[in-house]
DNA sequence: CATCGCAATTTGACAGTGTCAAGATTAACG
DNA sequence: CGTTAATCTTGACACTGTCAAATTGCGATG
């Protein structure tokens, strides 16, 4: 099974599937989701122009394997702050503000992949991707609920309807930022705080 | 100036800037800004490949002419509802909440076209693009502190920054149901109540 | 060991796309 | 009528994704 690397211009190369994966992902950090081609991405490889289809039906695959991956890292990172005993729940909420913001535009082209359009528009998005994306989401619905439970966030709204909301903006500045309509990124934080003080309850009876 | 009707399969069009443009908006509401083809719409309108290019630089060109006038739509909306002295001030903003929202998907594929990364990422918007849309958005920040003095929004937020987060909200609500990563639109007005209670100031003294 | 099968990869082709350069047509003006 | 400038067309180039058919080479089987 395990094979020993083989030359580099050999027919069959050691793990092109992986390869293609890798070589995709710096091409989306550098260019964007709009900048990959499967030309290109072949001719990077040193493959030819099809041969990608092998491992990936589509274009259109090969983007939602990478999305795919994207949620993994996403789900993890966001749990460590969700279950952070060493602040408060309100601190955990501010935090995962920050977190959210600060990551999307770090990451501005692999946010793009994972909920842009081109991959949820014409509904092509895979179902194991459609799984893990719906997972994520679950799971903020249910720390939503936590968090209304603590008084962080307003109990009397449902929580799915809240998470939507919440996440509506989250999303919505991330977009603003990233898609280049709000120019000045120099004020994160404070858009961050503003955020925060908006979505707390407890900010209201202080 | 003025000259009668010509044949169809004369030389010279009679407005073919106004066509080019009526035909392209056409396209961009059944099909988004990614079915517009410069090759297609030539066709459709009966002329060869590159006669549009005559009156528009690039196919960007094209499109940022198209938002311009989708922003003059827009301001004169909303400037409505900003005006509307037969309702409270906190009715005018749930108002204005409801009709960005239905109005945004309603009008799919033009609010993409306005607020997508197609034009703005790399700064290819037209500058008189850009002024419409600063236009518009300095309108919001006006209106916003209005809001904060009539006690309809948290007047200790500075207005710029309060304006950027909650037209955020509703951004990002938008772009999630455009943008089909959240799938069920069958309650939009249950959400807009929701963002209405989390942004509204009074709503924390009830 | 030879051979066959099958997976991996390539080559060729097609229908698209935007856009540039150069030529053809026509209207407007002196 | 002749010139000029605006308008529109034709040809070409470099891209794109993807299908079909041909090729290559490894592994198992006879």
């Amino acid at each position: 099974m395990t094979e020993k690397a083989p030359a580099d211009k050999s027919y069959h190369h050691d793990d092109l599937r992986q390869k293609l994966i890798d070589a995709t992902r710096d091409m989306i950090r550098n260019g964007g989701v709009e900048a990959v081609s499967l030309r290109k991405l072949a001719e990077r490889v040193g493959v030819s122009r099809t041969a990608a289809y092998h491992y990936f039906r589509d274009k259109n695959f090969l983007l939602c394997t990478l999305a795919e991956e994207g949620f993994l890292l996403w789900q993890d990172t966001a749990d460590k702050i969700f279950l952070d005993d060493g602040i408060s729940h309100e601190g955990r909420y501010r935090a995962y503000i920050r977190w959210y913001m600060t990551n999307a535009l770090d990451n501005a082209e692999y946010y793009d992949l994972m909920f842009g359009r081109a991959i949820w528009k014409q509904n092509t998005a895979t179902d194991s991707l459609k799984k893990i994306a719906y997972d994520v989401f679950r799971k903020q619905v249910e720390v939503t609920r936590q968090w209304q439970n603590h008084g962080v966030l307003p109990g009397g709204e449902d929580s799915l309807r809240l998470a939507q909301v919440t996440w509506g903006m989250l999303h919505g500045l991330a977009r603003l930022l990233i898609d280049g309509i709000y120019t000045d990124d120099s004020h994160i934080d404070e858009m961050c705080d503003c955020a925060a003080s908006l979505l707390i309850y407890q900010d209201s009876k202080k």
